[in-house]
DNA sequence: CAAGATTGACAAATCAATCTTG
DNA sequence: CAAGATTGATTTGTCAATCTTG
């Protein structure tokens, strides 16, 4: 079988042993990989260390946390969707499983029935505060402790800037 | 059903609007929240960009653009794996489905038959170089040129910075 | 038997219907 | 009938078990 390149690459060849310099200075194709490294790794770290220690998910336990800082450990389905990054569907996926853990249960809102309440149940309410403390220690040792004060807040920034560019083009 | 709060909020309640900020400061706090925004969103952004224009993953984009920059077309799996940020059980999933496009095919190393090598068709190399401007006009358009030289500069280098942290940690 | 690779079972996320309520 | 929410089908990714080659 034949590839594509027997034909089509020959003196052509010679001089793009980096060929993605034609689209971005050298400079900005290593910001850009680095980037992408970032936003491919860190989830995952993040992930790991929530199902190993405390068995959840991100959207588990960002779900758990945002209705854990509520005085009364409840919010709507469509709110706690757009805190958790999830879609509305996504969200309601997720909230059917943690109601089978007994970490949360739902409850239409008696004023206008067409919203739905995800509330804390006790148990959840345990369960977020166990996590809480070691997501943090963790998000110290791979990112806090790891940048200088002056780098985290310029990343934070760089971040604010990018997402909201994406946001618009999102059209949100 | 009774939640946590009854109970276990009351008095205790009042100060903490914002409990986390028992773990981060607030500069810390908005940070990590940007970053944890930027995680998310960014690679959302882009594969629906890849998907939309191009019909593919990420990950099948980059085995696809990777195996291009090759004289030969060709790489082994496991370098591959490693060169997509994907395990090599996920890559060898996008590699069977590649496959079924008929945009790359696999073949044993002659040499050493414990090595598989992945090789770009002429379709597939017709399908990345399609792809790889509109990728880069959107890398644009969503990072590059929302940020000043320095903020990409400084982004990038606090991104190698917490990778090098997260390799670490994994054992790498 | 160790490294590379594949496979199938399972879990998670997305998309397109569909259902419900005011 | 529009907004909120759910559901089921499909896709994608992960994990553990297995297979293959030198």
């Amino acid at each position: 079988m034949p590839n594509a390149f027997s034909e089509m690459r020959g003196p052509a060849a010679k001089g793009d042993s980096n060929e993605l310099v034609k689209w971005l200075s050298p400079e900005q194709e290593a910001s850009w990989q680095a980037l992408i490294r970032l936003t491919t790794w860190l989830p995952r770290s993040i992930d790991q260390q929530l199902q190993r220690d405390s068995n959840l998910s991100m959207v588990e336990f960002r779900a758990l946390a945002v209705l854990s800082h509520r005085q009364d450990g409840k919010m709507r389905m469509s709110s706690l969707a757009q805190m958790t990054n999830a879609s509305l569907s996504h969200l309601s996926h997720v909230v059917t499983r943690l109601e089978k853990r007994g970490l949360v249960y739902r409850q239409p809102d008696p004023v206008d029935g067409r919203f739905t309440n995800a509330i804390l149940t006790t148990d959840g309410f345990h369960e977020i505060e166990k996590a809480v403390p070691m997501y943090f220690a963790h998000a110290r040792s791979i990112v806090i402790d790891v940048l200088t004060r002056e780098q985290l807040r310029l990343l934070g920034r760089a971040a604010e800037r990018v997402m909201r560019r994406i946001d618009t083009l999102a059209g949100r």
